[in-house]
DNA sequence: CATCTTATTGTTAGCGCTACCATGATGAGC
DNA sequence: GCTCATCATGGTAGCGCTAACAATAAGATG
């Protein structure tokens, strides 16, 4: 086997990184200045994206860099800058699928990028205000809210009027907050509702999602729309009140199963009411998808852990926290800088995932 | 050269301020030192644990220390020593619940320690093996292995063989790896067991976990001891082989509950399996936990999300995953020093968490 | 053409910590 | 007593980067 060829490449990683004084290090930022000829100030305005720096000697650096591959050492940068970013991360319903895709986002982009990131449940303080508010009081930069927190004008304020940045991940902007990052809702359960009508459903019936949540009230429009357009008119038993959590959705799925006619689809805000709502359809001894086509939403753990798996819509949650992250270090630097900033919100794409839990209606009487 | 007095003389104490927006300056080493009366350097010393210091010196320092609430900065830190230590995660089956806690203990203890954390979940890359070499190559200091690939005594090989720190979590130490963080599985199944005895129970099935995970076996032979000592046989037909999965879970409860005499128990594995077997307990009309104890293992997210929750074991992975983190910098630093490491085990308590998927059994004839 | 601006670049001095030696104590052994 | 190890501690010199100011080049103005 390869026993020569692993001991040699483990000594080689060893001695490189050992040799510390100088040498086969990487290359500093005076490196740098000498390929470019100038010295590491000028090299450190070209990488900070500084203003006064002539357009031709920016090049020069650009092309040193990128010759010697250099990247800036980041604890000297924030030793000497003193410029630190810190993130708070404050969570109300750890969600544990939802919570692991948010965390290696920010995680990915937090280290990327030397900021530090604080993570806090929001189960171990009863007041979130009050965690919140001591945070930046001891200087967090700003912070990356999850739903339902990302909904909550107040807490946006909060951070804002303490001197914080707020972004908000899957929910508009709200209360002053300086940036979010989210899907099109609307968009997401129209496609989804368009989906389930193509599959030629026409009692198709929806669970709503916490009402207190802005996306729950969105994906019920999206939902309306779309069979408003088909021309399909939506009977009050067709659509039941949850909350987002497995209890509710077996509520919810028990009513809309008891209805009369009984829809043959049910279109749940998020995936655990669908899967409470396979598990009631199951102890009535309905088949999915083929009695009932029942469809999700986030395309969380929940949607591939029970058996079948779901149809759901599937936000780019990792995506969408690094970009909130990278929002956040945007906003703090150029608020160093004294620049006001505006609000920026950016839209992700969703994606329909398809599983086994839809197809067509059994009989298609119509 | 500082002819102008003004600005040189107050510079010392200007830099104190210019720390943070209202953050009260850090104090620094040499702050601890002035306290203590020694120099930065005996400070330093004690910080790192290093040998030769007195005991009086090191208490008075630990005295200041403590006063001024200092912690050390971790960008000088890393900085003066050069001693970077990234620690990679490698994930397979990105359980998110387990993802989630996961990551939370990791990066709670790497933010603290200034290490640099590099998530890759196995999903993308077809070869972990070639995968991890690779980083191995790239520098990365040690790794933090949950199973499965904890339990892959390859994969421990590969990693130490190529000079790297491997800490397998929830696995015991295997193919020479430097240490582990785990629970006492055996004990934790005994425990289970006994408290489903303890309720009245005599006809307890047991779901088994992958066969490949040593956890699964451990599990397995808890069960056994605790059924023994209760002085029960164990039919042949109690035991069903599952793989950790949900619709392993689903037939296994079948099975089990296809077995006459039926069991008033079952204790799966794991959560997800647990979740199953509740799914096909209701379909055949047996109410949990009334006709049918259900219990799980790991208290994931499937435990609490499903109805009724699940009485399961709970690991504090939060807690053992931080320890990894902490045992690797441990190791890396003795490694530095030229002190060859001795691999360690840690073993964290578990603990019975009871919700409502049990009770005394329906018909207690005995 | 001298003077004042303004754009661009360079210089200096640390940020807080630790590696590396130098120094002082302390005691052992001749 | 004196040399030689052996601690325990201090001093010095950066690690790689950037803030603050200084200096120079390039235009603009009268």
């Amino acid at each position: 086997m390869n026993a020569n060829l692993s001991s040699r490449t483990s000594s080689a990683t060893i001695s490189r990184k050992r040799t510390g004084r100088k040498g086969s290090a990487a290359p500093t930022i005076s490196d740098v200045a000498r390929e470019a000829r100038c010295s590491p100030m000028t090299v450190s305005r070209v990488i900070n994206g500084e203003g006064n720096v002539r357009e031709s000697t920016r090049q020069t650096v650009e092309e040193a860099i990128a010759k010697l591959n250099y990247s800036p050492n980041r604890a000297a940068r924030s030793l000497a800058g003193g410029a630190e970013v810190r993130i708070g991360m404050v969570f109300d319903n750890p969600s544990s699928s939802y919570l692991a895709e948010f965390l290696m986002g920010a995680l990915e982009e937090a280290t990327k990028r030397n900021i530090h990131l604080e993570v806090q449940s929001g189960d171990t303080v009863p007041d979130n205000s009050e965690l919140i508010g001591r945070m930046v009081e001891g200087g967090t930069t700003g912070f990356i809210l999850p739903p339902p927190l990302s909904d909550d004008p107040s807490v946006l304020k909060l951070i804002v009027d303490a001197g914080g940045i707020a972004v908000s991940v899957g929910a508009a902007v709200t209360g002053g907050g300086n940036g979010a990052v989210l899907i099109d809702e609307f968009k997401a359960a129209y496609d989804m509702t368009r989906h389930v009508l193509s599959l030629g459903h026409e009692k198709i019936g929806f669970i709503v999602g916490n009402p207190e949540q802005m996306a729950a009230g969105q994906r019920l429009e999206g939902y309306r729309a779309a069979m408003e357009e088909a021309g399909l008119a939506i009977p009050e038993a067709f659509v039941a009140q949850g909350f987002f959590t497995y209890r509710s959705g077996m509520a919810a799925a028990e009513r809309l199963l008891a209805a009369d006619p009984r829809p043959t689809a049910i279109f749940a805000s998020n995936d655990d009411m669908a899967a409470a709502t396979v598990a009631v359809a199951h102890r009535l001894h309905l088949d999915v998808p083929g009695d009932l086509t029942v469809c999700g939403f986030d395309d969380t753990e929940a949607a591939t852990s029970i058996w079948p798996e779901l149809t759901t819509i599937r936000q780019p949650i990792r995506e969408m926290t690094a970009k909130a992250v990278e929002l956040i270090a945007t906003i703090a630097r150029s608020k160093r800088h004294g620049n006001a900033g505006k609000s920026t919100t950016i839209t992700f794409p969703h994606e329909l995932i398809r599983r086994e839990s839809d197809a067509a209606p059994a009989n298609a009487d119509r």
